[in-house]
RNA sequence: GGAGAGAUACCCGAGUGGCCAAAGGGAGCAGACUGUAAAUCUGCCGGCGUACGCCUUCGGAGGUUCGAAUCCUCCUCUCUCCA
């Protein structure tokens, strides 16, 4: 049976930063007819990272919760570019792209959200067929003064930095998603928050009833101060094969582990305020969390065996037990060190592996290799180690030389 | 249309004739410490077979000079102000 209104608005509240307005969300939920809760995605990068779970997941609630969730692709929008960075020049991405990345981007997230009560639409399917005309009376529904309440493009605006006109267009663009969709409450993150409300009041304007907008935190990326984002490099991928993914987790601090819980636990809440409260060793709250997730994206005999895998090679300091090999062609009777280490990949130039043997990080056969002249004998199999975490299995004498 | 500012290594940014492969910060890498924590400390951080050596680099192309990131000319791009 459906929970009360009550029930679902606390469910809904739990990790949101804001509900606007509150009251309108229980107006609606009243009625007792499934919402639309729309998202809108970009599809310039298709790889999903835990950042974008946070909103997936509240996504995922309104589903369980019995509401219908309409996954919007900015097709169109993607092609006019990003108004929200300073990246001003972003690289127009063709048609084909953009629908190959959608499709990489829709079944990345099925992994979270049900299809069954997920709608797939593409912006493109209305704003493509807006006229001139019309999109004039689109901008006649709003004001340059209200855009310029956007904090990015009033600081702009303060210390004359640029503001391109397609900029100011891109929220009434994103908002005019809503009319079409007669989207019922628009989920994003804090930083979209301006954009969802331009949709709430277009909808007014067009005599609509205004969609409520839901918030929710940005999520830091393992660098633990900026957000999660591809292009920063701070980010764990849905993707992320498990022992990386179990490996990036027991990477961040422990202040960073809380966040994470708060934004990407689905724990019960006794034992969320244990971690919160600091009741449970980091270590052991850290080990968790790394599983729960890899068990999340890669279900959990793969959490186990990546957290086998961590403590055997980074707390043992153990080798893992398996080994990517290399096998190396050559004729020679030995080869150069530092030769090998470029060869292999595990640095970009023969100066940058003499670097690594004189910082006392190279090993062989787990013996430390301090002599930047040595020279390999090449014949079996060595095991080659590049600081803590690039390992490599040698086998010479690869029968095609001789 | 006019006036001015600028383009420096992955990013930010100093340098305005030799002491500059180019300050400083960030990122990154390695080491110490650890829980692969984080923070901190140390070292490295254009390339070259091992070098007070050579080669390539300071938006692009020429030029001046014994010698240029630095001066001159032209070009490309960015930004600001005035109209």
């Amino acid at each position: 049976m459906t929970p009360s209104v009550d029930e679902q608005i606390r469910e809904i509240q739990r990790g949101t930063v804001d509900i606007i307005p509150l009251e309108e969300l229980r107006r609606k939920l009243e009625r007792g007819h499934p919402l639309r809760i729309k998202l809108g995605a970009d599809p310039s990068a298709p790889d999903l990272h835990f950042g974008h779970t946070v909103v997936l997941n509240k996504l995922r609630q309104f589903q369980e919760l019995g509401h219908v969730v309409i996954f919007l692709i900015g097709d169109f929008t993607a092609m006019i570019g990003d108004p929200t960075g300073r990246s001003e020049t972003r690289k127009p991405l063709t048609r084909e792209q953009i629908l190959q990345n959608a499709q990489t981007y829709t079944h990345q997230v099925f992994r979270i959200l049900d299809p069954q009560r997920t709608e797939v639409r593409f912006n493109s399917e209305w704003l493509d067929a807006l006229s001139p005309a019309d999109m004039i009376r689109l901008c006649g529904h709003y004001t340059v003064a209200r855009l310029l309440e956007r904090d990015d493009f009033a600081k702009r605006f303060r210390e004359n930095i640029p503001i391109h006109v397609h900029e100011l267009l891109y929220p009434l663009v994103q908002g005019y998603d809503s009319v079409a969709l007669k989207a019922d409450v628009e989920v994003g993150g804090t930083d979209q928050r301006f954009n969802l409300l331009v949709g709430r009041e277009l909808q007014r304007d067009y005599g609509q009833e205004p969609q409520v907008i839901l918030t929710m935190p940005l999520l830091e990326g393992t660098d633990g101060v900026q957000k999660m984002s591809k292009s920063l490099g701070n980010f764990i991928a849905i993707t992320d094969p498990p022992a990386e993914m179990y490996g990036k987790v027991m990477s961040i601090s422990d202040a960073l582990m809380r966040k994470y819980y708060e934004l990407l636990s689905t724990i019960d809440l006794a034992r969320l305020q244990a971690i919160r409260e600091e009741r449970v060793h980091p270590l052991d709250a850290k080990k968790q969390l790394a599983a729960e997730l890899v068990t999340r994206f890669h279900g959990e005999p793969a959490a186990v065996s990546a957290a086998e895998d961590f403590a055997q090679r980074f707390q043992r300091r153990e080798l893992p037990s398996e080994l990517e090999t290399f096998a190396w062609s050559g004729a020679e009777d030995a080869v150069w060190i530092c030769q090998i280490i470029k060869t292999v990949g595990f640095a970009k130039s023969t100066s940058e592996a003499r670097r690594l043997v004189q910082q006392g990080g190279v090993r062989l056969d787990e013996m430390a290799v301090t002599d930047q002249d040595f020279q390999v004998p090449a014949q079996g199999e060595r095991i080659l180690q590049v600081g803590r975490r690039r390992v490599m299995k040698l086998v010479f004498g690869t029968p095609a030389a001789s």
